[in-house]
DNA sequence: GTGAAAGCGCTAACAC
DNA sequence: GTGTTAGCGCTTTCAC
């Protein structure tokens, strides 16, 4: 097997302890003569000895890990298929992780049915849960985990502030959508959301939606917030009977789907409907029209989780441990002026 | 901190011994009481005891994780922008490993500039290493890698036949492209690599694809591969100046590239000139035109290296540690018949 | 300046 | 059926 620090040891007629010193001891007061330091270090080069940094981090009940999970009742992210949401996240996470000098895994009994040992039983310093379902059980499983956490998507409230927490400027990304769209001359304006009330963020959105609209004083009705039924009939009908001009909706994902049956109802969009869609990432463009959307900044806000997460784990203090990144908005080709021939 | 096997045995009044057996040991022959066993989950419970895996991690002398890396001298591949290369290897990884009950990890001693630690400390029962560059410093590296490894882009002449390696099919993949231009007409057909050397499977490609022509008695000449200069005027007065109507290139990444400069150099894809990329993920259906793409089978070759490199770790016989799998051809619009008006 | 001892939490081997 | 011992590789505390 590897060579330990006992076989450098005993080659070099000392005991581990002063290996451990000489190799890895920080700067000060050392307390060993030149001529065994370098004897030591001689030896350990010659027999190619390497730190064990697992039995290193066992000692100090430490990982350097950094789990990654979404709780229970989904299935994976996939990061090469449709939209980049997790692949923008994960490159946030991990570039800010790395520069803490800690790594990220993927680990499935983190990602399975049945999270509730993974989370606690100190495989991980530290977990970044980045759920869209903050009902029931996971919130449960949140407020049992014995690890260091950061939240992303769920705001203040939840967790009765307890749990630092990361989310978009939601008001601020809506309220540029609407501006958007209503320059355009659009006044009935629709958000459609996945229909599954564990969307947590997407039905806190609705609400959001509806308080603009009548800020505004645009008209809002129970038809302003849409279910979507992806792929049935129902959806279909929705889109050809719906008085709205223009649609947001709760996810990219979503609006590419939207998009897709949109164009298969028949209607063309931006001429008969206008979509935009939330998040913005790099899927945007390869849609057809190219999808103009909200842009929440998702690296940013993987990256502003791990910042609050390190902090947590090393007990610095924490001025806002609630972060809300604005949203940018980003014009695309799925927005234009309403089409008089429309119907 | 958290209650351990210990602060069990104490309240159930026995040793860690028997909470260990009553909770974790294998089915057979546990030989302990009922009552005790009884006892000792009841109190576990209540304690709300986990066993701490990392503990026992250490003990088997084994981490469960598997590191990823891709040598030294090059970025870490973003999962959020440009080609989904990675994110189709990394989903095929992650769905293999978390099949045998493996994490995966993304560690930055592993990604940095001198790996050699980690590779080989013992924190990864395995490594796969997705190297585009195997030459110098990098070949080195693998072969003095005393953990486990799978190298993806290699194929069995490499490292002697020693390291277990994933590769697709690129005499196969190459050949479907030619075939597929020669229907359309087309003659002198280049292929486009990077302008590195490193690239290791980008240098071999090259030699296959000039094989191919000659199998097939095409033109091959000086001219028929060329170094991508991207970016530079160079490209562009090749492009312009080139006898080739079609070009193949080593990633979807150049070819997206290509695509680009192509177009500012003011040619039209396909009627000026035909395009075919090597990868074919989803990153081809957003580009403009569509790009045609020889499919590397990414995915199946993470997965792939995770079965090679499971069955290493576990001392299981291998039939054939050099994998190779067939590519796909996946046509788009970035293709089409010779335009007679060229020029 | 160097060493001995102890312990992180767990489990396998071996008593009794 | 249960307990004792020992050790995975490392580092810290304390003694000399």
């Amino acid at each position: 097997m590897a060579v330990t620090m006992r076989d450098v040891a005993a080659k070099a007629g000392v005991t581990p302890t002063v290996v451990s010193r000489v190799l890895h001891n920080k700067a000060t007061s050392v307390r060993v003569s030149q001529a065994t330091a370098e004897r030591i270090r001689t030896i350990a080069k010659e027999m190619n000895y390497r730190v064990n940094v697992t039995a290193r981090n066992f000692r100090d009940q430490q990982t350097m890990m950094i789990g990654v999970l979404h709780g229970v009742g989904f299935e994976r992210q996939r990061l090469s298929e449709g939209s980049r949401y997790f692949a923008c996240l994960m490159d946030g996470i991990v570039d800010r992780a790395f520069h803490y000098g800690y790594s990220v895994t993927f680990c499935p009994a983190l990602m399975g049915d049945n999270p509730g040992q993974a989370v606690s039983d100190g495989r991980f310093d530290g977990l970044i849960w980045y759920s869209t379902d903050l009902t029931g059980r996971n919130t449960e499983l949140i407020q049992n985990c014995l690890s260091p956490l950061v939240v992303i998507h769920a705001n203040e409230s939840y967790f009765e502030g307890k749990v630092p927490t990361v989310i978009c400027d939601n008001y601020g990304g809506l309220s540029q959508a609407i501006d958007h769209l209503t320059g355009l001359g659009h006044r009935h304006i629709g958000y459609v959301l996945e229909n599954r009330e564990t969307f947590s963020e997407a039905v806190d959105r609705a609400k959001i939606f509806k308080d603009i609209l009548v800020e505004k004083g645009l008209p809002c009705c129970d038809e302003s917030i849409m279910l979507a039924e992806i792929g049935l009939d129902g959806l279909r009908r929705q889109l050809r009977e719906t008085v709205c001009t223009a649609l947001i909706t709760s996810s990219e994902k979503l609006a590419g789907e939207l998009l897709h049956e949109a164009q298969k109802a028949g209607l063309r969009v931006p001429e008969d409907l206008s979509i935009v869609g939330f998040d913005s990432t790099e899927y945007c463009d390869g849609l057809t029209p190219k999808l103009t959307a909200i842009n929440q900044p998702l690296q940013r806000m993987g990256s502003a989780a791990v910042d609050l997460l390190i902090a947590q784990v090393n007990d610095l203090p924490l001025s806002n441990k609630h972060l809300v990144v604005p949203c940018g908005f980003d014009i695309r080709e799925s927005t234009s002026t309403i089409n008089p021939t429309k119907k």
